[in-house]
DNA sequence: AGTTTATGTTGCAAATAATGCAACACAGTA
DNA sequence: TACTGTGTTGCATTATTTGCAACATAAACT
C-alpha cells in the first residue's frame, strides 16, 4: 500500500517493540501504533499479538513481512532501473554548507548520492552556516545545508534533516572565565559579567538575543565572530562563553577543552536541513539530490 | 508507493485525458494533476508529455505502467491469499436497505463480496431507507445502506457510496395535478395549491421542509408515506407531486409515468452510503463487507 | 501489599496535507 | 476575434495525521 507504512511495519516486525521501532522510524509510538492498526484494519487481519508486555508476529504478520519486503524491494528496483535508462545524470551541482555539516549530515547523504549518480560533480564550498540562505536566494549556490529560518523566505524549499540542541559552552581549562563559572551555582550565573563570544548573525544569534532579553540581562559581548567552529576555538582558548549547536561540538577536535553549561530555559534547538529555490526543484540535477536526501531521512 | 496514486496513474495512462481519468477516479482534475506531479517528482522523471492539447506516455511512463500494474496485482494477490489462509470467513450478516438500493448500489457490492466470502450468509431485509440509521443504532441490523444523516450520530461509521440528486416528480398522464403543472411556467408554480406526497420522515423530508420554508410557502400535503418506492407509486397514479432521489426513479418500472420537474433552487443531493456501529467494525464479518465496499468505490 | 517501571493505546488540540472551486493559460476552431 | 476544450495553479476549506499527555495494564522490585 503505502511505503512509509510498510517500513513501519517491518521496523516493528524486526524489533517487536513499539518504542524502539517508532524511534527507528522517527515517529512517536502513538503514530506507529495507529499505523499498524490501520494496516490491520485494511487487511482485516491482526498482524501482531500484543499483550501489553510482549509483541509477537501472528501467522498473517509473517506472511505480510514477505509481501512488504518484496514490495519495497521492487520499488527500489524500479527506481534504480529508471536511473539506468536515464543514461546517467550528468552535470555539476554547487553545494554550500558549514564545515560541521560536511562532516555529519552531508557526509551520509553524499555517500548515498554518489552511488546513484556518480557522474554528477559536486562543487562543495564550506563556510558559515548563517550565510546559507542568502547564498541560495542570490543563486550563488544550487543547494545548501542551512538552519531553518524562523520565517521562511518566499520561494525557498526547505527539508529538515535533523535537530541539534543549541548549547552554552565554556572552557574547561583553568582561566578567568572558568573560575567565574565554577564559583556560582548554575541558577545564579552572573550573565552580565561573563564575556560572550556570539555569532555575528544567523539563527544562533537571534535565539541568543531573545534568551537574554527574556532574562532581562544585557550580555557582555566580548567578540562577534562568523562560523560556529570559530566560536568553539575562541571558547576553548578561554576568551569567554559561547553558544553553538551541539553537533558542532560533537564533531570538534577541541571538544575535550569544552564543557556544556546547563541553563534554564534551554534554547530552542537548531533545525538543520537542505534548501534550494522552489522553482529550481524542476532541475533534474537539483531534484536528484533533493530526493536522495528525502529518502535518506527514513532509512537509518 | 501508494495504491490510490497508482490507480490514478493507470487511469490516466489508459484514457490519456485528465478530465476523463479524474472522473473515473472520483476526484477533481486538479487533484489528479497534482497527484501525477507528485509521482513524477518522487521518481524524478516525467511520466507524461502534455502539451495542453494532448497527453502521451513518455518512455519512463510506459515502464511505470508495468510497475504499477504488477504492484497493484500483487497487493490483490496478497489479500486474496489471506482469505485462503483464513480458511473461509463463516457466519451470517444482517443487512438492511431500501428496495432501490438493493437493485443499484448493493447489487454490485454484494456480487463482489460473494466471490470473496462465499460462505457468509447475507440476511437481507428491505424497507424504508429512512429507518436505516435507527435500526443500526438499536442493533437490529449489522449493517445498512442509508442516507447520510445531516448530523452523524456518535459511534456511527458511515462510508459514502454515491450521490443521487433529490428531484421533484409529477405524473405524466393527464390528470388534475398534471393540468395544474402544465398551465404554469416552472418559475411560477403555485406550490401552495399542489398536493404533495411527502416522506413520513428521514432526510428527504427534512430537505423538503427546509426548501418550502426558504420559499416561504406552506405546502399542501396530500399524504405522508413511508418508502420512496411508495412515493413513486402515488405520484404515478396522479395523487400529487413527490420528491425522491433520482436513483429511485432510474430503477422504477413506473418511470415512464413520471416526469421530473426542474425547480430552483435545486435540493441538495442525497448521499447514499453503508453504515454500521464503529465499535462493531472489529467484528471480522462486518469488517469484511466494510472493506469490500471501500475498495469497490474506486474500482469502477 | 504497595510502589515503581515498562509498555502499548487513546483523547484531544494543533499542525499538516489534500481537496475542489474558480481563475488562469494556452492552443486549436468557428 | 471570440469561443471551446484542456491542463495547471492560487487559495480557502476540509480532512487527516501527529505528538503530547493521560491512561491502562502487567511485571518487577521493596
Amino acid at each position: 500500500m503505502d511505503n512509509r507504512q510498510l517500513k513501519m511495519f517491518l521496523a516493528l516486525a524486526q524489533s517487536l517493540h513499539f518504542a524502539q521501532a517508532s524511534e527507528a522510524c522517527h515517529v512517536s509510538a502513538s503514530t506507529l501504533s495507529r499505523n499498524i492498526q490501520s494496516l490491520e484494519q485494511r487487511l482485516g487481519v491482526m498482524l501482531f499479538e500484543r499483550d501489553n508486555r510482549t509483541v509477537t508476529l501472528t501467522h498473517h504478520g509473517q506472511l505480510f513481512v514477505q509481501y512488504a519486503v518484496t514490495s519495497l524491494a521492487q520499488w527500489d528496483l524500479f527506481k534504480t532501473s529508471l536511473n539506468v535508462h536515464q543514461n546517467e545524470l550528468l552535470g555539476e551541482l554547487k553545494l554550500y554548507c558549514s564545515v560541521t555539516a560536511s562532516h555529519s549530515f552531508l557526509h551520509q547523504i553524499l555517500s548515498r548520492y554518489r552511488q546513484q549518480f556518480p557522474r554528477v560533480e559536486i562543487k562543495l564550498r564550506t563556510g558559515d552556516v548563517a550565510m546559507s540562505v542568502s547564498r541560495i536566494i542570490n543563486e550563488l549556490e544550487d543547494m545548501a545545508i542551512a538552519a531553518k529560518p524562523d520565517v521562511m523566505p518566499a520561494g525557498l524549499a526547505f527539508q529538515t534533516i535533523g535537530l541539534s540542541p543549541l548549547v552554552f559552552i565554556a572552557p574547561t581549562k583553568r582561566c578567568e572565565v572558568q573560575a567565574q563559572i565554577a564559583s556560582h551555582p548554575a541558577a545564579f550565573m552572573p550573565w552580565s559579567e561573563l564575556p560572550m563570544i556570539v555569532p555575528e548573525q544567523g539563527i544562533g544569534r537571534k535565539r541568543l538575543d531573545q534568551w537574554f532579553k527574556r532574562k532581562n540581562v544585557r550580555p557582555l559581548i566580548y567578540s562577534e565572530v562568523a562560523g560556529n567552529e570559530a566560536i568553539v576555538s575562541m571558547v576553548s582558548l578561554g576568551f569567554g562563553i559561547g553558544v553553538v549547536p551541539k553537533i558542532v561540538l560533537d564533531n570538534s577536535p577541541l571538544q575535550h577543552l569544552i564543557q556544556v553549561l546547563s541553563v534554564s530555559p534551554e534554547l530552542a534547538p537548531f533545525e538543520v536541513g537542505i534548501c534550494t529555490l522552489k522553482k529550481r526543484l524542476k532541475n533534474p540535477l537539483i531534484n536528484s539530490l533533493w530526493q536522495v536526501t528525502k529518502e535518506g531521512i527514513d532509512k537509518n
